[in-house]
DNA sequence: ATATTATCTCTACAATTGTCGACATTAAAG
DNA sequence: CTTTAATGTCGACAATTGTAGAGATAATAT
């Protein structure tokens, strides 16, 4: 089905994410970024960077002395896009406007959001109805 | 943080998800719902079964013969809530507004679905100025 | 030049997950 | 009643995941 089917585990995720937020980081920059997050060592980082890395989701990218700066090789929109379906399939029994209701519901929304997803939808509409 | 906080696999995500659907169903109506996706054996859906049930998830309900029936011990309501916090977190970085933006363009959306959107925020938005 | 520190590499390990077979046992069919 | 089929119980196993320590080595500070 999907070709670039690489798996992320929940850690790697957040590593990745990281990445994607700056563009390249080494791994004691993003280790320093988990630590405000949870304590975990410089150790477990590395090995999740270093998964990430075998599994092709990011490459090294430049060298400062001994320190290695990493870089994602995937755009973030790659891989929204199958964890999204897959997400709402899991979750919402694949029904997306289960998944709307409740964020319309739960998520904590000011009105600034509100205009923000009208402006989404008005744009849907014009688009549906050109074609 | 989250007291209920029942980790489950996306194999359990996927069984759980068929009893919310049902109410209640046996192993062997479980199995063969998920032989109509993929190919697995009783075995391996009775051991996610048993998995479920061990976490809490889901309790025996009722029997027939040798037949178990079982059922969701949670509301499909209580589970969403912090996985989709966890999701929005995970892949977009905490920012529900890109996972609107990216359901509005890449999700297949129909007019009645657009309707039934709009109708939504409609109602948030009376909520925000009643408040 | 040497001691200290930062970073990397390698190895390890327990828990979880997806997967299933073997065997037991009850229910159903003959 | 037996034979057969359907279910349930147990135990197993490899892969993945989160977690980290030990040791090597290069950079930096003294």
């Amino acid at each position: 089905m999907n070709q670039s089917s690489i798996k992320l585990s929940d850690f790697e995720m957040e590593v990745i994410q990281l990445l994607w937020q700056r563009g390249q980081a080494s791994a004691p920059e993003l280790h320093k970024a988990i630590l405000n997050e949870r304590k975990v060592t410089y150790s477990t980082v590395k090995t999740i960077i270093d998964r990430l890395e075998e599994k092709g989701a990011i490459e090294r990218s430049a060298q400062q002395g001994r320190t290695i700066f990493y870089q994602p090789l995937l755009a973030q929109s790659q891989f929204s896009k199958p964890l999204v379906k897959s997400f709402i399939k899991r979750v919402f029994g694949g029904k997306s406007r289960s998944l709307f209701s409740h964020l319309l519901q739960e998520e904590p929304l000011n009105s600034d959001d509100i205009a923000y997803l009208e402006n989404l939808i008005a744009q849907k509409k014009k688009q549906l109805k050109d074609k």
